[in-house]
DNA sequence: TTAAGCTTCGTCAACGTTTACGGTCTGCGG
DNA sequence: CCGCAGACCGTAAACGTTGACGAAGCTTAA
């Protein structure tokens, strides 16, 4: 290629001024079919793309996208917004508002929040769409719209979205079984907890988790897999019963965040040392569950990572008007006592709002702190 | 804050131009002491950060990066370059060139490469130090000539580079030796291979396995730990004379990249079913090995990751004249036979070079492909 | 004293896109 | 025939930084 062909290549191409160009490229106003047709055509031949720099430069137009998700009851979307804060940050060439809208538990409030933020005009939204058929309608009008909505951590399938992020759930639930199928030695009982099947990133993870344990030891026995809604109540309850059922149930996956509750019954149950626990993420309440091995390990879903990249592909559409991928799947963590510093260290020190840096052409005294 | 302070603001509070604020900013000649302090203090007390869209579109300088690395005896490398080709492929905004300068094996030709790069006036470069002592000199001597120096896998340390990119070795040795003492029962004979404790990334990887087995599986002993210089043949001698010592060795951890001759040497010796392997990255010759469950998990140590923010960290300096971080460590991921498709998957699809995209102001028949 | 050379600094045209404004047509009612 | 509205299109000034050019002041040697 020789040079980057620009606005005006086109123009002089067809006898006509830029912002002509521009009009047609833009679906605005004032520019006849036949003109627009003829610019549309000699742009995609001339292989035309716009100079990012120069429109950054040229408009001093200031993104907003709105942020839907859950309300901290645990830290993964602290963590999750985090990282799109971050992201956002490292954006050093245009301003983009963030805006958060967060909702108190899941299903509760996403719809207001979603179409608050449609009607206050954001050029993007990022949410977590618990209730992927309650938001359906919105979603879609907001796909006629043209607005993009990524989606983090679950999918929301039919709405015309534009990409989604999240946690490879094949990744996860097979990862979990070769775990505990090498952990238990390849013999026992073992169950799965989750949040509910209707989900289907649940669902997946379980499937995931029951296929490879058949496949790959084949002696094991799936006993039950156990729904608790996101209600902790009931997560102590099923489990509890779970465990009076099967005393000697060798191991759990735990694919809720209701972690906690679970480890208790099984402790009140005298079966927390009988039993293998994987668990799913990694909060300050696993942490000294994870020490003290009652958990052997926990599989991390990297919320932070989640939030950078639902962000990164927002923008590079927003930008560009390109999306880099529909769907991005980020493989999970493996979080276990060896390891577990390592992990809360570095939460601890990317939450620091301080970075260091140096300016350019490097004199000494250069060096210094910004937020 | 109102509005970004930019050039001119610091020229009017100085009553100069904005090309002395310029020339001051930019360690350029032609400026005096005392106009260059003045502005370099009202810079930083204004808060000035660059525009960055206004600098891309007003120079017209390409960067030129090197990238030295070891010709692919592995496919270690091959990835680690296609994150980078990755990552700089996906600046839109600036055209980076990529100059590759390979060596045929560690320390064989790096210094060479070194020298050429800078020869050649490259703006930064990425690099492999395989023998840090080697380049010692000549990365010094880059530093001294403000070219940035980002290395990748391993550090080299009192050189002046600019940043190290690498996996973290105590996440990485730790998490082997969980791993071990939970497949094991916390029982057992186990030994660590490594190419050379003069290396620091394995002597460090070696003594968090070390330290952590003891820790937490006390009654776990680490037998030996050899070392093969990286050469095949030294690999497998050295460890077919270890499995012939102890014969009732249960596990290795093996943190070189030849971890084939060292099963190898296991199958020879009739012990390939009775130690539980650990190894580390994750290429063809391992794939079968994993499958067979010979290997019971691989330490993935994410070169295309390792490539991209290798790449990223020196483009942010280079554009920005700021570092984000000294120091990029990141976690390796798990791989075992039950996540292991999904990791192959993965490198076959990204390394695709296709991939879908869609114009702006979306009319559906601009939705194209291209590479 | 003058020419030449140097240091220090101001000036200004790029870079490619956006956007407001103003111009030229055509068609239509008065 | 005039005026007016509307559709279509050209023009040019931004946006903030870069870098080449040149002006002014100074020193030095002839």
């Amino acid at each position: 290629m020789n040079r980057k062909t620009k606005l005006l290549d086109i123009a002089e191409a067809l006898g006509v001024s830029t912002g002509t160009v521009h009009r047609a490229l833009h679906n605005h106003s004032g520019v006849s079919p036949m003109t627009k047709t003829r610019v549309l055509q000699m742009a995609k031949t001339l292989g035309y793309r716009p100079n990012l720099a120069a429109r950054y430069l040229s408009s001093k137009r200031n993104l907003r996208v709105s942020v839907n998700t859950l309300r901290g009851t645990t830290s993964f979307w602290d963590e999750v917004r985090a990282g799109i804060s971050e992201e956002a940050r490292a954006l050093l060439m245009e301003n983009v508002a963030l805006e958060y809208r967060t909702y108190p538990r899941l299903g509760e409030g996403e719809e207001e929040a979603f179409e608050s933020a449609l009607k206050s005009g954001v050029d993007g939204i990022i949410t977590f769409p618990s209730r992927p058929q309650g938001l359906h309608s919105c979603m879609r009008r907001a796909s006629r719209n043209s607005i993009p909505v990524v989606c983090v951590a679950t999918d929301a399938p039919n709405t015309g979205r534009l990409a989604v992020v999240s946690i490879d759930t094949l990744a996860s639930g097979s990862l979990a079984a070769d775990l505990m199928g090498s952990f238990l030695g390849g013999k026992g009982k073992v169950a799965v907890t989750l949040s509910s099947l209707a989900i289907t990133e649940h669902a997946e993870k379980q499937k995931a988790f029951a296929s490879t344990l058949l496949c790959l030891y084949p002696q094991m026995v799936l006993q039950a897999t156990i729904e608790d809604h996101d209600v902790e109540s009931e997560a102590y309850e099923r489990s509890s019963e779970l465990f009076k059922k099967h005393p000697d149930l060798a191991g759990i996956y735990v694919t809720t965040e209701a972690s906690i509750p679970v480890l208790n019954a099984a402790r009140d149950a005298q079966m927390l040392d009988k039993i293998t626990f994987i668990t799913t993420d990694l909060f300050p309440a696993l942490v000294p569950e994870i020490r003290s091995r009652a958990v052997a390990a926990t599989i991390y879903q990297r919320p932070r990572t989640q939030g950078r990249m639902a962000f990164r592909v927002l923008h590079e559409f927003l930008a560009e008007g390109e999306c880099p991928s529909y769907q991005v799947t980020l493989a999970p963590h493996l979080v276990m006592r060896g390891n577990l510093d390592f992990f809360l260290q570095r939460q601890s020190l990317e939450s620091s709002p301080h970075r260091a840096v140096r300016l350019q052409s490097v004199s000494p005294e250069l060096v210094e702190y910004f937020g």
